[in-house]
RNA sequence: UGGGUCAUGGUGUAAUGGUAACACUACAGGUUUUGGUUCUGUCAUUCUGGGUUCGAAUCCCGGUGACCCAACCA
């Protein structure tokens, strides 16, 4: 299959961090290198806001000539595994986007051991044996300063002593921590002494057992930057206020190893972080989903994750003109997924192959069309392409239509049939619908009736004359019957993360129970009544289709020859006469 | 009542002191063998009050509103 051109149009703007850098390399900052990272935790999949960030991350790298690394950010065992990390390099590569190698923040576990040594000897670093309650409580509120803990001025070697004892493995979790010294009243709650390291005796999935004690977040990120070489530290807004001791911990760290280069330092920067509305996507509640049964996993189709997305029909250059469109700032905007959907119906529109498929049948006899007889007529895959070629479908006296394109009587907005009305079959003959047959007790419509014109056939002379509707069809002794998935919202609200977050503090009650409320019963619709034409055999998992006149739809990976499994990815756009 | 960040149409982004532009949505219409696509048109005195300036979305001051920060998560 040939693959449309869908390449990123180049930009001609330069969002505020590509200014940034391309000002940096101008000026000559960092010896002329550019170097970012993608720096996710294997705790989860990945949604759609981290592809923001990927395509950030690689994306400047990408355009401005530097190196992008993959950096897995594991530094807490209890929540990582194996399975994330592959889950995690599938989906970048899905994306389209290239590391130039795979780290680890536990290659560097060496490194921020003796570099917390160090600040122990030199005073800047306490193990403190309070409790976790304790050590909240003297924190303070951001009105109100902290005190010290009684711990933080006690000899180095009493210190350095029990450091060693908190990697031993015989310590239990909680009882000491290693501290920073900074300012217990410092206006950035970040600074009243955090926490650098904590006791865990947990097997970590790349160190194995060599551990008992692990870094935390803030004294890991900004050191395995600078000891990487990475140049451009890019992250989302909420670690703002966390930057000062990023630079903090950079700076000690070169002062200790003597090395004071002035080019040799990363710097970090923030954007604002993708909110959709209509959709949740904390790592935190998509795990509550999957846990509860509310989805069928982390790759349902209703789901913000990558693989979800994927399974849904996605496409990644959609995504990634998606991204492209919403553009990065330091707003917290709130985005629609309407341009969303916008982007994948234009890239669908180029590359979706154009298939029949009838969603909910009524049956349409031809009443002069002779019994038996059957033609193949070939139909185009895709007339934004022509260069795709066509493909054949049956067409016979017995036919399958949609329900919702006939009506007995309809007004003049309806343009579909009707009896006394003429309707072109789309691909095949002009028809002139002459009425149908009605269930005697409930009214339902059994059969729809019609003559066709034998010169109308498509492609010949016959069937240039205006006909107002066009329907598609399927013949009813050459289709196969098809199992379709139809997908919507997963929520009812525009905001569901803080309409759970309200409702969990008015009512009390947490996780699923304040998600239920929210949730959309019609999310998914399961449809077993449908029917696909043969061609459709042909396709393989996670091929783009545009069920003609209906919407997008991919061959779900369940699907196999015996029983045919289709996801709605999004609805054609409609007019409202419709 | 602390600190940090932010504010441009319904939504998002642009305009780097000089005519407020683009995309999406919505609406109206043309074309069409998909009520799709495509094409045309319509929709804002830039949160608010003051100041600086020949000139302010942009710079300064005061309001107002929103978001982030008090995990041994990242």
């Amino acid at each position: 299959m040939s693959t449309p051109d869908t390449s990123i149009e180049k930009k001609e703007t330069l969002n505020f961090i590509e200014q940034i850098v391309k000002d940096d390399l101008a000026a000559g900052k960092n010896g002329g290198r550019l170097q970012t990272r993608f720096p996710p935790e294997p705790n989860g999949y990945l949604h759609i806001g981290h592809a923001k960030a990927i395509a950030m991350d690689f994306g400047v790298a990408e355009r401005f000539g530097g190196v992008c690394y993959l950096r897995m950010d594991d530094t807490n065992p209890q929540k990582e595994d194996h399975e994330y990390v592959e889950a995690i390099e599938r989906d970048i590569e899905w994306l389209g986007y290239h590391w130039s190698k795979v780290l680890y923040a536990s290659d560097y576990f060496q490194d921020l051991w003796d570099f917390a040594v160090a600040l122990i000897k030199q005073g800047r670093a306490y193990v403190d044996e309070q409790t976790s309650e304790q050590i909240a409580a003297q924190k303070g509120t951001p009105t109100r300063p902290g005190t010290e803990s009684p711990f933080r001025n006690r000899p180095v070697e009493e210190s350095l002593r029990l450091f060693e004892e908190m990697n031993s493995g015989h310590v239990e979790p909680g009882r000491m921590v290693l501290r920073a010294k900074i300012d217990m009243a410092s206006d950035n709650m970040h600074f009243r002494d955090p926490i650098l390291y904590r006791v865990l005796n947990m097997p970590h999935i790349r160190t194995g057992n060599k551990w008992n004690a692990y870094p935390m977040y803030d004294f890991t990120h900004g050191q395995c930057d600078y000891l990487e070489g990475v140049t451009h530290s890019i992250c989302t807004l909420e670690f703002v206020p966390h930057r000062p001791l990023y630079d903090l911990f950079v700076d000690w760290m070169k002062e200790t190893r003597g090395e004071d280069l002035a080019d040799h330092r990363p710097r970090q920067f923030e954007f604002n972080k993708l909110n959709l509305n209509y959709t949740l996507m904390s790592k935190r509640n998509l795990l509550i989903l999957t846990k509860e049964g509310v989805v069928s996993g982390w790759d349902d189709p209703r789901m913000p994750t990558i693989c979800g997305i994927r399974r849904r029909g996605y496409s990644p250059e959609s995504i990634r003109k998606f991204i492209d469109k919403i553009g990065y700032t330091t707003f917290d905007a709130l985005n629609d997924v309407k341009l969303l959907e916008s982007a994948v119906r234009a890239d669908l529109n180029e590359r979706a192959t154009r298939v029949s498929a009838v969603l909910d049948p009524v049956r349409l006899v031809i009443t002069n069309y002779p019994e038996g007889q059957v033609e193949e007529l070939e139909v185009q895959n895709n007339p934004e392409r022509p260069e795709e070629g066509t493909h054949t479908i049956e067409f016979s006296r017995n036919l399958w239509i949609e329900r919702a394109d006939f009506k007995e009587e309809a007004d003049k907005k309806f343009f579909r049939m009707t009896p006394g009305k003429e309707t072109r079959l789309k691909g095949a003959y002009i028809v002139d619908c002459t009425g149908c047959k009605k269930n005697e007790q409930t009214g339902e419509i059994e059969e729809v009736y019609c003559t066709y014109d034998p010169t109308s056939k498509a492609g010949t002379e016959g069937a240039n004359r205006k006909v107002k509707g066009t329907i598609h069809w399927l013949s009813v002794d050459h289709c196969l019957p098809a199992e379709v998935r139809n997908y919507q919202c997963l929520w009812t609200c525009e905001n569901p993360r803080d309409a759970i977050k309200q409702y969990e503090e008015e009512h009390g009650v947490r996780g699923i129970d304040a998600m239920r409320p929210f949730l959309n019963p019609d999310s998914i619709c399961i449809n077993r009544n449908a029917f696909v034409e043969k061609f459709l055999l042909t396709r393989q998992p996670l091929d783009y289709l545009q069920f003609t006149r209906t919407g997008y739809y991919n061959v779900d990976p369940d699907s196999t020859p015996e029983h045919l499994v289709f996801n709605s990815t999004v609805s054609l756009k409609e007019d409202k006469g419709k």
